[in-house]
DNA sequence: GTCTATAGCGCGATAGAC
DNA sequence: GTCTATCGCGCTATAGAC
């Protein structure tokens, strides 16, 4: 198999599981059984685990900033963006037995044993989204849409945090209903 | 020594790992280094890991929510009730080297690698402090000091979401000014 | 109640054949 | 690029002396 698509594969199952359990309970036992291979052959590709994290992340990173990259230049108006960008996290819990949060939120608590490249790399997921939120605020309030106070970008932390907290919380309650009614209050909140 | 005070030493060393580096992270060594004693000690006290996350589970989510009780029954208005209960969370952040988050949302993000009693410890603690939020929220909202639409229980989920996330996300920043930014904003959404 | 000693396992990682 | 085999370590947990 060429390796790129083992790579892939490798990759796909890290994620799955560090989404699911965490990053300190995925092995390379873990994910020799989900994709088929030795686990000696996982560390061919990726010679350590921090490496492994530090490529999770970035690719992790990567695609779904895409994905909000789209939203933010199409040509809807703000509401619906921000709503679209609720959806993109809405989605995610509601794989499968819902049991699956943000990768880079779950992350977030495992922050203090991960290498500096992984931990520089979640904070880049971090500013980047809520850079995008920022910009989806203003262009909210400058078409009169939105209505607040002070700083979007304060705000954007605000949101950012808010769905990042209440995947996890919802989770916990295996709720995605709880976690929808959360994001539909804070659209409410911020065009009050 | 009593052993009361040994099982909360036990605890109090646990805790603070827990806060710091997560339960998966933290082991009966680190623990044994910090109190002082053996290994073989703390078994005694609490035979297994699962025992002990339920122990610390249950004895950090009675304390929290009897802070948290003081802040409903204080004679203060709404507004200061919920300025002080964002505050006892960035207190929480503030200490030592500002890398300690609430446990409770640490061990959200590790929900799958907890026993059952622990989880459901976990449940207990976000339902009772959502709880007590929608309590000061609707009397904010009879007493016309908090205005927004649809339900305080949902609105109460939002608000703990955000300070749950909130703080994760700042502590990778290394910022409680960014945290005590967002929750700021937080009460004016509510106010406005 | 605390200790020493150890069992038994899973972990990340490496060596070297194919 | 994948494999078998193995190393060395840290983990949870237990047995049994004191």
């Amino acid at each position: 198999m060429k390796t790129r698509d083992t790579k892939n594969n490798i990759l796909d199952a890290a994620q799955e599981y560090v989404q699911r359990w965490g990053a300190n309970a995925m092995s390379y036992q873990h994910i020799s059984e989900a994709v088929g291979i030795r686990k000696a052959s996982i560390h061919h590709h990726f010679p350590t685990k921090e490496k492994l994290l530090e490529a999770l992340i970035d690719r992790y990173s990567d695609y779904f900033l895409g994905l909000v990259d789209a939203i933010v230049a199409s040509p809807v108006d703000p509401k619906t963006k921000l709503r679209q960008y609720t959806a993109l996290f809405e989605a995610t819990l509601s794989q499968g037995k819902q049991d699956k949060a943000c990768m880079c939120g779950m992350l977030g608590a495992e922050l203090a044993t991960l290498g500096s490249s992984a931990a520089e790399g979640l904070r880049r997921f971090y500013r980047e989204n809520a850079k995008r939120l920022a910009k989806i605020l203003d262009e909210g309030r400058q078409a009169n849409k939105f209505h607040f106070e002070g700083s979007s970008k304060v705000t954007a932390q605000l949101i950012f945090s808010l769905l990042e907290g209440g995947m996890l919380i919802a989770r916990a309650e295996g709720s995605v209903r709880q976690f929808q009614d959360m994001n539909r209050q804070m659209l409410k909140l911020i065009q009050a």
